[in-house]
RNA sequence: GCUCGUGUGGUGUAGCUAGGUCCAUCAUAGUGGGUUUUCAUCCCGCCGACCCGGGUUCGAAUCCCGGCACGAGCACCA
């Protein structure tokens, strides 16, 4: 038998196990804040592979810690919102775990009952001895009244946070020093730290962690598969030992590494938030931060940020990233649709003498005639360049003439290309004052010039000629994308 | 420290499960050239890698052992 082992493989790895039409995947942020670029990965790949395998994402707010992280309020309207336009469809469905804490209590008592969880009233520095140790802690063997008579104890405000959690019976001799009796669920102070959500507030005192939340809800929404950064690999762990006393069959798991972007360095969404507030950033879509909301108003394109993530697959090695890799995705996506203008920068005023004619009209787009013509006036036979270009005395304008340059004079020698003299971009006489927004090491700059007249609505991505590409953020106001 | 994971050109990535067709794929970056009245797009060329050391084998990027390096977990965060 032949097998055609050599092939090449493209676009994600195969999702094992899978049956199409029969896909479950999630993926689930905290909502501490909104999306950023990291999270951007998660989000592309289980989409691709729910798309490809005509399957089912779950997009799942993973809300249940009130004091390290409290959910922000706005990130549940943001964030539906943003994945959608990252996705390009609606999850298929969503989940808020702070509004299913019965059922994680059902878990919680289904566990106590069948005597594979109990109530620890160690304290967390006693535990770690427990745990290195591998000693079972004084509450292990209590008995499931016990455990019940502590758990309403913790339910009842008789306990506070620090005094009880519960804890997974696994095994205190594994070898993972990680897995050992972990818990599962703690007590938070809901008076002084609430949560956000309207109806929760301060309802609850007792919460899941995040290994028994997810892992009950897995089960419960049907989840097949689970892809998830490699630091959650000891979670899987976890929740299979779970998954065991409960009886049931733990999902399919893939991994991806750590990414850090050269420019960046790692993106924490709390470290962000301490950032904003401290005043650092404008807010959540300041141009210098790797938010999705950033990204997006800085032009970069939903279908680049895919073809970006899906590039990098799904391995688990650590990587760094260098931008120029999405900026190059990002060029392939607008290059094509984005109209030319001509921005000048450090203007100087030039008046032409010879023969002038009173416009020039110069294609929209170089590669697409269809989208038209721009009309440069020459009133005056005026017209404005870049004075860093004017070092030269020789110069052709783009599209226009040659000239000789002096001072501010020029004299136009040619309107036949004649020799091979440098080519500038210029604007005529039908210009406006314009704002190039530039963000160069981690600082904004503005740059003033002289734009062309162009009636392209606020939104559209341009290419600014000899420049870069940016996006039209307000009248005469652009934003670099990048070159 | 214990545990888990990862190591392919500057940066990513394919190939590794079932060893030969791999003097190793593709992209990006860099560089040279062509098209182009943009320092853009497009096209062509060049550059450049299997972490190290053993072993198994006729043959190893691929299997085994041992190092080394990097990362993560060991939170009453997610």
């Amino acid at each position: 038998m032949k097998r055609e082992k050599k092939e090449r493989r493209t676009g994600l790895p195969e999702l094992p196990n899978a049956v199409k039409g029969n896909v479950v995947l999630r993926f689930a942020p905290n909502p501490n804040g909104p999306l950023s670029f990291g999270h951007a990965r998660g989000l592309v790949i289980n989409s691709t592979y729910a798309k490809e395998w005509d399957g089912e994402l779950i997009l799942r707010f993973d809300d249940t810690d009130t004091t390290v992280k409290p959910p922000l309020p706005i990130a549940y309207q943001q964030i539906p919102q943003e994945a959608e336009w990252l996705i390009g469809f609606k999850p298929h469905r969503i989940v808020i775990a702070s509004e299913r804490m019965p059922h994680y209590y059902e878990y919680a008592m289904k566990m106590l009952n069948e005597g594979f969880g109990y109530v620890c009233r160690c304290s967390g520095e006693d535990f770690k001895q427990f745990r290195e140790s591998k000693t079972p802690c004084p509450c292990r063997d209590n008995s499931v009244e016990l455990n019940i008579h502590l758990w309403n104890n913790m339910n009842d405000g008789t306990f506070v946070p620090g005094d009880a959690v519960v804890r997974v019976k696994t095994d205190m001799e594994m070898k993972n020093p990680a897995l050992r009796d972990w818990p599962a669920l703690r007590i938070q102070d809901t008076q002084k730290n609430p949560h956000p959500r309207e109806g929760i507030g301060s309802k609850y005192k007792v919460w899941p962690l995040l290994d028994f939340q997810s892992a009950v809800e897995d089960y419960l929404q049907g989840v097949t598969h689970i892809i998830r950064g490699k630091d959650l690999m000891d979670s899987t762990r976890k929740q299979t030992l779970l998954y065991q006393h409960f009886g049931w069959k733990y999902p399919e798991t893939m991994y991806w590494g750590r990414v850090k972007v050269h420019e960046w360095g790692g993106f924490s969404t709390s470290q962000m938030r301490r950032d904003i507030e401290a005043g650092l950033f404008e807010g959540w879509n300041d141009p210098r931060l790797p938010t999705l909301s950033a990204l997006k108003e800085r032009g970069i394109t939903a279908q680049a940020l895919r073809n970006f993530w899906v590039e990098l697959g799904v391995t688990q090695k650590d990587i760094s990233v260098p931008l120029s890799t999405l900026y190059s995705h990002n060029t392939k996506e607008i290059d094509a649709s984005a109209p030319r203008v001509s921005f000048v920068k450090n203007p100087i005023q030039v008046s032409l003498s010879g023969e002038c004619p009173d416009h020039v009209s110069i294609a929209v787009h170089p590669n697409d005639k269809s989208m038209g013509l721009r009309k440069f006036e020459l009133n005056n036979n005026s017209v404005y360049l870049n004075s860093e270009d004017c070092q030269q005395n020789e110069v052709r304008l783009k599209d226009f003439c040659d000239i000789n340059l002096d001072g501010s004079s020029a004299q136009i020698t040619s309107i036949e290309r004649k020799d091979r003299r440098p080519i500038i971009h210029w604007v005529g006489s039908n210009c406006v004052d314009a704002e190039l927004i530039v963000v160069e090491n981690g600082e904004i700059m503005s740059i003033a010039g002289k734009m062309e007249n162009h009636q392209h609505p606020i939104g559209t991505m341009l290419q600014l000629e000899r420049i870069g590409y940016g996006i039209i953020v307000a009248e005469n106001k652009i934003v670099l994308t990048h070159d």
